[in-house]
DNA sequence: AAGAAGGACAACCGCCCGAGG
DNA sequence: TCCTCGGGCGGTTGTCCTTCT
């Protein structure tokens, strides 16, 4: 036997929501809360609604912190980045950006930057030269507050070699016993990757000099994104 | 000017999970 | 320990609007 339904849904009223229904809805929330129970909710409100649907409106249309407009690039670079670590958990990536839903997030991934990064990368594309950069200090202050000034772009197949990486964090490793933590605002975003590709941007302030970085792969930009702040100065190796 | 196509986003569906009985 | 239920989530669909032909 299967589960019985949440609410008639043959008595309940579908579709787009009146004025009259979120006014409802919103003056009943505001006066008493959610209760803890929105199943109930519609019917102590006076609305012919499933209670599942009152939750959606409620929490993607009429919350009054929820923040309208486009996409700024930060918060597109942020939800890039989320992407790449976390897949499509859209609520969680929508917990990094201030007054966004997860549907607003997954719509824009779906509407906008995957179509986006599908053009610019498209798959099979061979990638451009290695492009050498020096980096003094990589320090992830957050992920949410890079610059986006300055931004370089890297491309890198994944196939890059597990001794390199390795090469990579040792140097990163024996920098941190010797020179302790470093601040600066650098951050790595991967925008798209595939099972043979990845490629992403390295971002920092335009006033950080000799930057360098060489080479990385997913597990490498993941590994970057999520050190903590204190990240100490990184030395890279040329290609 | 009108119809087609595409984009944007609101809304629904159904599954999963955790809490509580 | 099992079962039921509601909340939460991701995937998908529906609808409206804009742009293109």
């Amino acid at each position: 036997m299967g589960r019985a339904p949440c609410c008639d849904k043959a008595n309940v009223k579908r579709g787009p929501w009146s004025l009259e229904e979120d006014q409802l809805l919103r003056s009943y929330i505001e006066e008493h809360g959610t209760g803890g129970n929105w199943i109930s909710l519609p019917r102590k409100a006076g609305l012919n609604r499933c209670g599942k649907s009152c939750r959606l409106r409620w929490l993607n249309y009429l919350r009054p912190d929820i923040k309208r407009g486009g996409f700024t690039e930060e918060e597109a670079d942020v939800i890039c980045s989320l992407y790449i670590q976390l897949g499509s958990r859209w609520s969680i990536i929508a917990s990094h950006l201030r007054g966004r839903t997860d549907n607003d997030v997954k719509n824009y991934w779906n509407t906008k930057l995957k179509k986006k990064l599908m053009a610019t990368y498209p798959m099979n594309q061979t990638p451009p030269p290695a492009v050498d950069f020096e980096v003094n200090s990589i320090g992830t202050d957050s992920i949410f507050a890079m610059s986006g000034k300055d931004r370089h772009q890297l491309y890198s197949p994944l196939s890059t070699s597990s001794s390199l990486m390795m090469e990579q964090r040792d140097a990163r490793s024996k920098n941190n016993e010797q020179e302790g933590s470093a601040s600066s605002s650098t951050v790595a975003t991967v925008y798209e990757s595939s099972s043979s590709s990845a490629m992403g941007y390295l971002s920092w302030p335009a006033d950080e000099d000799d930057m360098f970085l060489t080479d990385f792969d997913m597990g490498w930009i993941s590994e970057l994104l999520a050190t903590p702040r204190e990240v100490a100065p990184l030395l890279a190796r040329s290609i």
